[in-house]
RNA sequence: GGCGGCAUAGCCAAGCGGUAAGGCAGAGGUCUGCAAAACCUCUAUGCGCCAGUUCAAAUCUGGCUGCCGCCUCCA
């Protein structure tokens, strides 16, 4: 393959693709806060990390892949007290419905998913050689990064200090803090009951940018090739990552920065704050997880993307047109597919070399569509067969699977299998039809779903196994 | 206020100097008992607006207009 190129944000260009030490690499990115149910803005971004990873991996590199989870956070503890429950119960509970979610848009499991409340030891001690350095400084119980002992603050948002600063000229200033753009390491707590944990500082909790430059040190060292994550993080928190990371070690942090766009409806960033979010299963229950991937993989990543009900139904039209072209697909045939000599292979790696350009790639997908629907030697029908299921799969697309949720299945098939069959027998039974709304009945007992009357013309049914 | 991004058909979207990929939707036709799927044909003389550079611009430059993001938690 030739040369893969990536937008790297820290230089804002599309650079020629080089790791540290190939074929090995290390990407780094940022998942979710556990205080809620993802949403499609969730969805977006790991299934982005996903398929790049799968390209990569596709191509030969070792990939490591790191995606963490944040199960400290206010938004966790405020939850916590909304249903009185536990702040690390309603982190497990969230964490296992992102698990859920994941799994649903066939999102590979990362190498590691490292969690903030497992890595504290490791904070502290990032904490303590900071300090050591003289790169930050306690007052009270509070901890600070100091923004004036970092060499180049201000390099991933393109902005100088005095800059950022005028645009912190809108916010109050904490008094405490010697520098406006400092940022806090550790938060000492300010009532003794809050959730906290034990530190050399006292009870408190990590500043929210602090545990992946831990994760990140302690797992892969002093140096990343790629870390990755939405670009609402840019600025301040991958900024003071690599403030923090690269006071601590003297390093390059990470050599590329990637980010994808947002996830839009009618205009505005979706988000929980805005309250116009769709939660990832909301969606999987009108359409299947490979429709929303397919609608992810249409856009550029780092373009924003609109998120529509038209949007989605697209997509999953898209989905059914690539998936009857794998009818009649005999998988005994076995797979002859040639990925070095393979012609598709090429196109579409050379549209994902340039900087994962899914959308261009896509059409390699429907080109071989067309292509196996005209061909009459089976044979050839076969290898293009074959070429449609790998590249799909390149993308993390699973053709050969409905992946549909028990939601949708639920909502959209049976309850209207059901009803209309029962209609038919109600139809039956008026006309006095027995013969007829009998076989119905018998058909559903077949299916296992016993049917009861109720008074009215009302119904209600269960599985009877 | 500071900085950055985006504007391409009915909808989504790629293209980044050589004369508009792809998907969805739509129209007509073939096939079919009727459908569905599939196939064939059609659907932007034009890429927000105005100038400029060039043999050549959606693509470069300048200026407008509109929308969005970050600077506060956020994928």
């Amino acid at each position: 393959m030739k040369n893969l190129f990536v937008f790297n944000n820290l230089t804002k260009n599309k650079e020629k693709f080089e790791p540290l030490n190939p074929p090995s690499i290390t990407i780094y990115t940022c998942g979710p806060t556990v205080y809620d149910h993802s949403h499609i803005g969730h969805a977006r971004s790991a299934i982005s990390w996903d398929f790049i990873v799968r390209f990569l991996r596709s191509t030969g590199y070792k990939v490591s892949w790191t995606r963490n989870i944040t199960d400290i956070d206010d938004k966790i503890i405020n939850k916590a007290k909304e249903v009185n429950l536990h702040p690390d119960k309603i982190a497990r509970i969230y964490t296992h419905s992102f698990h859920e979610d994941m799994l649903a848009l066939g999102v590979e499991w990362p190498d590691f998913e490292p969690h903030a409340t497992q890595y504290l030891s490791q904070m502290y001690d990032f904490i303590n050689e900071l300090i050591k350095k003289g790169k930050a400084y306690q007052i009270e119980s509070d901890v600070y990064f100091s923004v004036s002992a970092s060499k180049n603050y201000g390099q991933l948002k393109g902005q100088s200090v005095e800059e950022l600063e005028k645009g912190f000229e809108r916010i109050e200033p904490n008094p405490k803090k010697k520098h406006k753009l400092d940022f806090a390491l550790w938060k000492g707590i300010k009532d003794k009951n809050e959730y906290s944990f034990q530190s050399p500082w006292g009870k408190g909790r990590p500043g929210w940018h602090l545990e992946c430059s831990a994760m990140n040190y302690s797992i892969y060292g002093e140096s990343i090739d790629i870390h990755g994550g939405g670009d609402d993080l840019i600025f301040p928190h991958h900024e003071n990552e690599i403030a923090q990371s690269e006071s601590l070690t003297g390093k390059v942090f990470s050599k590329y920065w990637m980010h994808n766009g947002m996830i839009m409806v009618d205009g505005k960033k979706m988000a929980k704050s805005e309250g116009n979010f769709v939660t990832i299963k909301d969606a999987l229950r009108s359409v299947s997880g490979n429709a929303l991937r397919l609608f992810v993989l249409n856009t550029h990543y780092r373009m924003p993307l609109n998120y529509t009900n038209e949007g989605v139904f697209a997509a999953q039209n898209g989905i059914n047109r690539l998936q009857e072209a794998l009818d009649n697909y005999e998988a005994s045939n076995g797979n002859m597919l040639n990925i070095e000599t393979n012609e598709f292979v090429k196109e579409f790696n050379e549209s994902m070399a340039d900087d994962f350009n899914s959308s261009q790639a896509l059409s390699v997908l429907f080109k071989i569509t067309d292509l196996i629907n005209t061909e009459k030697n089976k044979k050839k029908k076969h290898e293009l067969q074959s070429t449609l299921i790998y590249l799909s799969g390149v993308l993390g697309l699973d053709l050969q699977n409905e992946n549909l949720s028990p939601n949708f299945i639920r909502k959209n098939i049976l309850d209207k299998l059901i009803d209309n069959l029962i209609s038919w027998r109600t139809e039956s039974r008026e006309k006095k039809d027995y013969a007829s709304s009998d076989k119905i009945r018998d058909i559903l007992n077949n299916c296992r779903i016993e049917v009861k009357d109720l008074p009215e013309n009302k119904y209600k049914w269960q599985i009877k196994l």
